[in-house]
DNA sequence: CTGTTAGCGCCTTCAT
DNA sequence: ATGAAGGCGCTAACAG
C-alpha cells in the first residue's frame, strides 16, 4: 500500500538495512550511496514507518505527559515546557538532528486517579519512552499503591519516569524512587500568610483546595506553621474552607468564610484562578481590595498582574520545572542529589494586599 | 524481556491467536475460555505492545493535534476537547469500550510554519488514525502549497485530518478537502467596532496581530468592513498597528496608537491577551478605562471576565469547536454540509466599553 | 469457537 | 562499506 524500505532499496540500487543506516546515521555509509539513497527516499515521498521501527528497534519516540487540565495554564505551561524540551528545537532547526525527537503525548485526568492509572497503562503499551507525571497527587493509600506499581512497571518495562510539580514517592521498599521536581508550597504559603501577618492582618481566612491532594495539603500546612507562630491556631482551624482549585469555588469559599467571619480582612486563596473568584465575590459584597479585605493567590499565573487589583501571589517557575522534567526524562541531564529538584516560589508583592483598615477609619 | 502474547497463550493453554481475539474483543470467544485468558494476562500483568499491534493491524491509536502554544489558553482549551473526545469518557468508565481509546499527540509549533511541516511528517511516521490542526494558517504561498502536500499525503496513507479554528483550504485541484471547523473572525470584528461605533466612537485604533495569519486578516477585514461602511476607512488605515498574539504587543502598539493619534477614544485589540496590555500601557498613562479610553479584547478567554475592567469581547466556542474535532477526527460524527462547520461568536458586552467622554466634560 | 500459518516493516547481528 | 537473514510481537486470513 505504502512505500517502505524495500522499495527505496530497489530504487537506490542497495539493500535495505543500508537504507535503514542511512536513515539513522547510526553506521558508516560511503557518501555516495548515502546520497542515491537520500535522493531515492525523496522522490519515493519515503516517511519511516514508527510503528514498525519501534518494534523492531524496542525504542519509541513518545513521552507521556501527565496533566489535570490541558485548559489549565498553570498545566499547559508546564507540559509546554516539557514539550519544548523533547520536541523540535525552538530555533531555526539546522541539519543535524543530535538528539531524536521525540513526541509528547498529552493526558488529562481531569483530577481523578482512575484515570490517571488507566493512561499510565495505555503509556506503558505505547512502550513510551519516558513519562512525565505533572501535578498534585490524589493522596489515598489505595491509589498511591496502586500508582507506585504501575510506575515500577515502567520503569521495569524501560520507561523513565518523572513526576513534575508533585511530592517524591514515599519511599517503597525497592527500587529507585522516580527522578523528581517539586515546588516548596509548603514554603510559599507561610511567607505569603507571614507577608498578610506582618502587615498587621489577624483574622485571615484560608481557602484550601481539594482535600485529598498534596498540593493542597502542603499549602495548608505552610499557612498553619505561620497562623501558629502567629498565635492563631485556632483560627486558622475554624476558618478553612475547602473547594475545587476553580474560580467559582473561591466565589462560593469567600462568601462561606465572610459568613463563618465577618470581620475577615484578608483571604487567601489555594491558586490565583480561586483568588479572581474571591475578588469577584468580594466586589459583588461592595467590599474593596485591598481596602476592606486584601486577598492572595498562588502560581503566579500570567493573568495574575492583570487581575483587579493586581495579585499578590507566590510565582512559581513552572517552565523551569517543565523544562527540567523534560531533560529528566530524556536522560539529558543528571538526576538531581537525592533525585529531588526542590524549586522555591518567591513572593510576588502586588496590589490586593495591604494593611488591614484601621477601626478609626484613618 | 517482557512478556509477550505468547507467554499469556502458554500460561492459559490456548494459542496466542485467541488470546489476540480476547483482547480485542471483536471476534467470538467461549466464555470460559476467555476468563482463562484474562486470569493468565491478570498473573503476567501482561500489556499489549501499541507498536507491534499497530504494525500488525495497521492502525494506530494516536492523534496528533497541532498547536501554537499549548500554554496559551486558547490553545490548551481546544486541546483540551478534542482530547476529551478521543480519550476514556469522564465519567466513571464502565468495563466495556465501544470505541477504542485514542492518545492526543500534542504538537507546539509556536506558530512556525517550518515545525508545522515537520511535525506533520512526524505524525504521518507514526501513522497516526487523525490529525487536527488548530489555529491560524501562516498565509504564504510557498507555505500553503507545502502544506496542501503534506496533508494530502496524510489522507493518503489513511489518516484523517481535520482543520480547528482556521479557514478551509483553497480548493486544490483533486480529492476531497479536510473537514473543517472554523470562526466567524469577520463578523465577530465587524460586530465588535459596530458596538464601539453605535457607542458614538469615531477614533478608533486597531492592534491587529501577525500580518501574515488567516486570523489575523480575517479579524481586520471585519473590522474595516464596517469602519468603512460608517465612513471611516481612511482612519482604519492609518489606525492600525500590527503586532504578535501577546500582551508585550498589546502594551507597546497602545502606545504606538497613542502616538498617531492622541485623541483616540477606543482600541480594538487582535485578542484578550493583547487587549490586557493596552490596558496595562492606558493605566500606565494614566487614563481611565472606559472613562478616557474604551478598549476590546477577542476571544472570550477565562481571565477576560476578571480583567481591570471586565473586558468587552467576542465570545468564541472554543470547547464546542474541539469537541467537534475530536469527533469528526474519530469519524463519530458525520461531516458537516460542505465539509466545513462555521461557529459564530457573540458579543459580550462588558465594562471596558462605553461612549465617548463629551468633550464638554459632563 | 479455536489453532495454524503468514506476514506487517524495520533493525541488527553475522558474513563478506 | 554493504548484503543476507532472522526476528521483534501481533493480527488476519484460512482451515478445521
Amino acid at each position: 500500500m505504502s512505500v517502505t524500505l524495500a522499495d527505496v532499496a530497489a530504487r537506490a540500487g542497495v539493500s535495505a538495512a543500508t537504507v535503514s543506516r542511512v536513515l539513522n546515521g547510526n553506521y558508516p555509509v560511503a557518501g555516495a550511496t548515502r546520497h542515491r539513497v537520500l535522493r531515492a527516499v525523496e522522490e519515493l515521498e519515503y516517511v519511516v514507518n514508527g510503528p514498525a521501527s519501534a518494534l523492531a528497534a524496542a525504542t519509541s519516540d513518545l513521552v507521556g505527559v501527565l496533566v489535570n487540565d490541558i485548559a489549565d495554564p498553570f498545566f499547559g505551561i508546564m507540559a509546554g515546557a516539557v514539550q519544548s524540551e523533547i520536541g523540535p528545537p525552538a530555533q531555526t532547526g539546522g541539519g543535524a538532528r543530535p538528539v531524536p525527537l521525540k513526541l509528547a503525548i498529552v493526558c488529562n485526568t481531569g483530577g481523578s486517579s482512575e484515570r490517571e492509572l488507566t493512561y499510565l497503562t495505555l503509556l506503558q503499551r505505547q512502550r513510551a519512552a519516558a513519562v512525565v507525571l505533572t501535578g498534585g497527587a490524589v493522596e489515598d493509600s489505595s491509589h498511591t499503591a496502586a500508582l507506585a506499581t504501575r510506575l515500577r512497571r515502567l520503569e521495569a518495562a524501560g520507561s523513565r519516569v518523572v513526576l513534575c510539580g508533585r511530592p517524591p514517592l514515599a519511599a517503597g521498599e525497592e527500587g529507585p524512587h522516580p527522578l523528581t521536581v517539586t515546588f516548596d508550597n509548603r514554603g510559599g504559603a507561610r511567607r505569603l500568610t507571614e507577608h498578610l501577618l506582618s502587615l498587621g492582618h489577624r483574622r485571615l481566612g484560608y481557602l484550601a483546595g481539594p482535600a485529598n491532594r498534596t498540593t493542597t495539603r502542603h499549602r495548608l500546612e505552610g499557612h498553619r506553621v505561620a497562623m501558629a507562630a502567629a498565635g492563631l491556631a485556632d483560627d486558622a482551624e475554624r476558618l478553612t474552607v475547602h473547594g475545587a482549585y476553580d474560580r467559582a469555588s473561591g466565589y462560593d469559599g469567600a462568601l462561606e468564610l465572610l459568613r463563618r467571619e465577618p470581620g475577615l480582612t484578608a483571604i487567601l486563596a489555594a491558586n490565583d484562578t480561586v483568588a479572581l473568584g474571591v475578588c469577584a465575590a468580594l466586589r459583588d459584597q461592595g467590599l474593596s481590595i485591598p481596602g476592606d479585605v486584601s486577598v492572595t493567590g498562588f502560581d503566579d499565573l500570567p493573568f495574575a498582574v492583570d487581575a483587579m487589583p493586581a495579585l499578590t501571589t507566590v510565582r512559581l517557575p513552572l517552565t523551569e520545572a517543565g523544562a527540567r522534567a523534560g531533560r529528566l526524562a530524556l536522560g539529558r541531564e543528571d538526576a538531581p542529589p537525592g533525585g529531588v529538584a526542590t524549586f522555591r516560589g518567591d513572593l510576588m508583592v502586588r496590589d490586593s494586599t495591604a494593611p488591614p483598615r484601621t477601626s478609626g477609619g484613618a
